[in-house]
RNA sequence: GGAGAGGUGGCCGAGCGGUCGAAGGCGCUCGCCUGCUAAGCGAGUAGGGGGUUUGUAGCUCCCUCGAGGGUUCAAAUCCCUCCCUCUCCGCCA
């Protein structure tokens, strides 16, 4: 949510980064709504003001005079419930639209409208030469027998997997390893709820905007997190945080539920895209004048991650128009895929400036006023894609896989062969 | 799932229709005092929004005592709905 004084002072600002977006929202309905509802709110909040110190006059006279007070103060309190219910109602249409306009975006975010238009900010990592003809994780999960999308169609559907055997080893080595590195980071290692409230999801940003791809669970009016990024943000909703305490930052663990709506017909091989996996993740709260340096801070960790797992990847500045809601700014990694001859994302970390915060009401003591915080995400290890990766990029002739050296410690094997 | 208790400021806790955004205590901040520390003394100490204003100053108004609705001239106090927490019993990883 942005700050409505914007929409008094500068709305051209918010105009300029809807454009960035490719949106296009008539700001000047917005201005005239929040100018009228403010007029009739203050005349309202004027006329309640009379109303009260008429009713503490009342509670000092008696008979005839007490009457005829009432009396006005009934008149007052009945054209300030109109009154109110008049700027109530605005005030909901006015909230509907101003909920769903996305974080402006940092002047550094990469312009243009689609992924096509990510800025390559740099390659790492040589490519890997095959003298064979690679297989993709699809084929490689089945011929290993570590992952099975077959048997997981029959038991859910599609779009879910079981990891198996060795594979199933290699997650709890991957989460293990990772949080080893980012405890040694400072960051507070966290199991997250899955199941959420609406708010934490509106808090977010991830409604009213992108509802259909939330499991709901009715009965409970509870939701499966799509991310631990929302459990982990909301963790502090509603609470004023000491400044001497930021940044505070939080690596979850936590299970992941996407309903994939709208992705019919795309990447159905495999569990390169599915409605459930587990990710460690990292979430930051800082200072407004930190989380420039943070969203590079949490980049770095995110590469160091994925240069000891020995995957080559690229870097990108994620455009304008491809940002989430409450993103500002977001760069993801994107590992090499042998199978796609092509890059494609493992992790994405965003700075979602004040977004959140305004939404979640997360503020810090600061003198003349408390201020809002900055807070900030970014993947650790998104497990399956990592797990796929690790296949495709680490294969060998004979058909098995060798693990990354980072990795032997926690694993107890160092290849996967085929059975 | 059954039975009961309760949700008030950073914390504890009083208030149960009017002058209460709220006694008292603890904590915290600043000042005084005291060789130092402790103790003591004094002052301050919730959040959000609006108006005024060049103003994150001052003044002022409104809202907020779990959330939402209602009764009333007037609600922390009365009524309704919901949420949450705790205790006991049952069930359960």
């Amino acid at each position: 949510m942005l700050d409505i004084a914007l929409l008094r002072t500068s709305p051209e600002v918010i105009s300029r980064s809807m454009e960035r977006r490719g949106l296009d929202i008539p700001l000047g309905d917005l201005v005239g709504m929040e100018a009228r509802i403010r007029k009739l709110r203050h005349q309202a909040d004027q006329l309640r003001a009379s109303q009260r110190s008429l009713g503490k006059e009342i509670a000092t006279l008696t008979g005839d005079q007490k009457q005829q007070a009432i009396q006005r103060a009934r008149s007052m309190s009945n054209r300030i419930k109109e009154m109110n219910s008049q700027t109530n109602a605005d005030s909901e249409e006015f909230y509907q639209q101003w909920h769903t306009l996305p974080n402006l975006v940092d002047p550094t975010a990469a312009e243009g409208l689609t992924e096509e238009d990510s800025e390559e900010i740099k390659r790492v990592g040589e490519i890997p030469r095959f003298d064979f003809q690679p297989a993709d994780h699809d084929s490689l999960g089945e011929t290993l027998d570590v992952i099975d999308t077959k048997r997981a169609a029959k038991m859910a559907g599609s779009r879910f997997g079981y990891l198996k055997g060795k594979a199933a080893l290699l997650e709890f080595a991957l989460i293990q390893w990772s949080m080893d590195h980012l405890v040694e980071a400072g960051l507070v290692p966290m199991v997250t709820p899955v199941l959420v409230r609406e708010m934490a999801l509106f808090g977010t940003g991830f409604f009213p905007g992108d509802r259909q791809q939330v499991y709901e669970v009715p009965a409970d009016d509870l939701f499966l997190a799509a991310t631990s990024e929302i459990s982990l943000a909301a963790y502090h909703a509603d609470e004023i945080l000491n400044p001497d305490d930021l940044p505070l930052r939080y690596a979850g663990f936590s299970s992941c539920f996407r309903r994939e709506a709208g992705t019919h017909g795309k990447d159905t091989r495999g569990i390169f895209r599915v409605h459930q996996f587990d990710k460690v993740e990292m979430f930051s709260f800082t200072r407004a004048e930190d989380s420039a340096t943070e969203h590079e801070r949490i980049l770095g960790l995110e590469e160091k991650l994925v240069q000891e797992l020995e995957l080559p990847y690229r870097v990108v500045n994620v455009a304008a128009g491809d940002l989430g809601a409450s993103a500002a700014k977001k760069y993801d990694i994107e590992a090499w895929f042998p199978s796609w001859n092509t890059y494609r994302e493992i992790t994405s970390c965003s700075n979602t400036t004040d977004y959140q915060a305004r939404r979640l009401r997360i503020r810090m003591k600061a003198p003349g006023g408390n201020r809002l915080v900055h807070t900030l995400n970014g993947t650790a290890v998104a497990i399956g894609r990592v797990i796929i990766a690790l296949l495709e990029n680490h294969q060998q002739s004979d058909g098995s896989v060798v693990m990354p050296k980072a990795l032997l410690p926690y694993l107890g094997f160092d290849r996967i062969d085929p059975p």
